[in-house]
DNA sequence: TCCAATCACTTTGATTTTCAAAATAATTAT
DNA sequence: ATAATTATTTTGAAAATCAAAGTGATTGGA
């Protein structure tokens, strides 16, 4: 008898997965097939608005800059972005998305909203509201729960916390 | 004003995101450093009952068997993972966890239930009850989902009419 | 004014994850 | 027997990632 938690924990990794999964499907089979998740992740990054600089765009992105350099390097190959050098300060370059780069972003967008609005079609006001939420709730303790382990202090406690605990439950 | 739709698809996307890295940070900071997120889906999905060929393990983690083979290659290495060829029939593999894969599966597993546990512990009995409900309702759609973009036919349909509403939204 | 420190970025070398396609080895069917 | 099929591994290649070293540009003292 599965708990409570425990469908509730594999239903939600479930979902998470598979709407991964078919943003990657929806991708290779439409228009910008030579874009992948992570391609298109560092065009929303970008944003369709005023050009930013590599070391803020990878700190959104959570990557190192060398490793944003690599991907920008072919995401101007194939013309989704625009890469210029400041002219008052030369060290700083301004990344930009190109007219296909937006259009890339726009689309990624209004497939996620067509998505999030299939699954909430098919229930009345008062459950939308309550799905609403609990999927806010969890955002938040998530990203909570991320920024407890990025300023560690705690991590080896909390960590092996866990591991304590999954270890006692096999008894 | 974001609508529902934006607000919920937005949450979801984060929520991944999170997820994906929350569980990562913990790895690293806890016991089976030395395992990522890909090589933990790996155990999961060979699971800590009896032993499972690499046709099927691949099948259901959705990656080649030949992807597959140097996962395993190196989960052996690390002492997560026993192999050995069926005895009857000697093109068959089996795969199954050592003791410390099954620890560092049951580990895994105890992350999410947490997570769920402090999800629904704001809700009463009936409330939770509902939400349960509701949350394997959407996992089944999102899992339908993705099968139809799988089995292709209407993917190019889907894809460029989403495309099509994304070009139309900018004017 | 110069030079040491800092900053923004790129390059390099390595690892992991992934695939498709070729190779291998075992089994089954004709 | 031998041809076809099946299960897996190997190979060669690409993407995504990092840490650390390298390159220029700018800036803050001395």
């Amino acid at each position: 008898m599965p708990s409570e938690e425990e469908q509730m924990s594999k239903a939600l990794v479930r979902i998470f997965e598979n709407v991964v999964l078919t943003e990657e499907k929806s991708l290779q089979a439409g228009y910008f097939k030579d874009l992948s998740i992570a391609e298109m992740h560092t065009l929303t990054a970008i944003g369709p608005y005023e050009a930013r600089t590599m070391t803020n765009t990878a700190e959104d992105l959570g990557i190192t800059t060398g490793t944003l350099t690599v991907a920008i390097d072919r995401l101007v190959k194939k013309g989704y972005v625009h890469r210029e050098r400041d002219k008052r300060d030369k060290r700083i370059v301004r990344i930009s998305l190109t007219h296909t780069g937006k259009l890339a972003c726009r689309m990624h967008s209004k497939f996620q909203r067509v998505l999030a609005k299939h699954i909430l079609a098919g229930y009345d006001e008062k459950d939308r509201k309550h799905l609403i939420n609990l999927v806010d709730e969890i955002d938040k303790y998530v990203e909570q729960q991320l920024k407890r382990y990025d300023s560690s202090e705690n991590i080896r406690a909390t960590a092996s916390q866990v591991a304590q605990d999954a270890i006692k439950e096999k008894n």
